[in-house]
DNA sequence: TTGCAGCGGTGACCGAAGTTACTGCACAGC
DNA sequence: GCTGTGCAGTAACTTCGGTCACCGCTGCAA
């Protein structure tokens, strides 16, 4: 395992639990735009990002609903419900950037949540986290409109990238928000004469 | 501890576990519409419902937000969740029904998820439940119309009240759904045309 | 008995957003 | 050169749902 998998890890745990992570856990790395896991199929390791960026969607009545995105140091708790209950995976998962993470053996997982209450209380935590994310998705849908929800959306690009420039297609960004490419291109528009975004050559920019 | 309580206990949990709860847990019986927790209060306790029915509430920006209904068997993630962290509650918690509800103390919660791993994986199944149920909500906001959206919300209400009779006055509807009373009564309107429910004195019969 | 509060029904109106349909542009590949 | 493909812009129209205003009914309390 490489040195920086080895800092990342001993950043977020120590002892025993550390070892035992180091000992059994494998690395990996895919391109972006790659399907690293799908739906229904049976989920044998809880994946914990390393760095890079993946999308966890699920599918609703044949509608595509993305669920969370994955960041550096955050694991996948659908994975983690699908895979220490051996049931098959409602979601699936593409990396949008280039990802490398680290697989946590389901039965280890197990094993770990009993036996290490920090461990168990960090899922607690991806549990919780993810549901707040959900209930603002829900108080977005219900109280804003669609410039301020297409507002917000671009700023939360703007911190995962890393980066000023929100290189997405209008359709790409509907798709997310769950409505038509006319829109988000009517919407856009709009914020752009109010000032506050201009769309580029590199992509769009919020002020 | 009565023998009705007792009997739930002991369908629910075994062995030491069962003991500790019947050791430590305190039954308590509420009025309906009581507030039973309120918001930014610190949560001493986790509650576990024993029968009735309780509505768990959030605050967004001033608008109130249903998370979700406790009914029998089951517990409150977000009470367990400011309990084990210690914060103050972000939730308020209203009884709909007279309710009986035995409360665990956080302390006594976490010691046992430690110690007993079917304890534990309850409440992961609790958090996985609710987090479905917003994952539920969030599909039917995107792409459903005000008329599927309140009669599965009637449907759901009837199962909770064990009753074809759904009694709720059209704006406390909807107030659950974030609309207002008018769009409910011309779409109630629109159903009872269409002959899905029927609207009597005892209350709104969906067919 | 009068008055008022709570509930439901309804018509008129308007704005947000989804839909349709078309345009223009850039770029790639033959 | 053409041609196909993907993306953005936009006008016209429809539909849904939120809002306003007002009515009528019931039941309760002064």
């Amino acid at each position: 395992m490489e040195e920086s998998v080895q800092a990342l890890l001993r950043n977020q745990f120590q002892g025993e639990l550390l070892d035992a992570i180091q000992k059994s856990a494998v690395v990996k790395e895919f391109a972006p735009q790659t399907e690293i896991l799908r739906e229904g199929q049976f989920v044998k390791a809880v994946p914990l990002v390393i760095s890079g960026l993946v999308k966890v969607y699920t599918r609703f009545n044949d509608k595509e609903l993305l669920l969370y995105y994955l960041q550096a140091n955050e694991s996948c708790i659908m994975s983690f419900s699908s895979g220490i209950r051996n049931e098959a995976s409602k979601v699936f998962a593409i990396t949008e950037e280039p990802t490398k993470l680290i697989l946590l053996p389901v039965s280890s997982v197990l094993e770990w949540i009993k036996q290490f209450p920090t461990f168990n209380d960090l899922f607690y935590q991806f549990y919780n986290q993810r549901y707040y994310e959900l209930l603002e998705s829900i108080h977005q849908l219900l109280f804003n409109k669609m410039d301020t929800r297409v507002l917000e959306f671009l700023k939360k690009r703007q911190e995962l990238a890393n980066s000023p420039y929100i290189k997405l297609s209008h359709s790409r960004i509907a798709n997310e928000l769950g409505t038509a490419r006319e829109v988000i291109s009517r919407v856009i528009k709009k914020l752009e004469t109010e000032g506050v975004l201009s769309q580029t050559a590199e992509g769009i920019v919020v002020l």
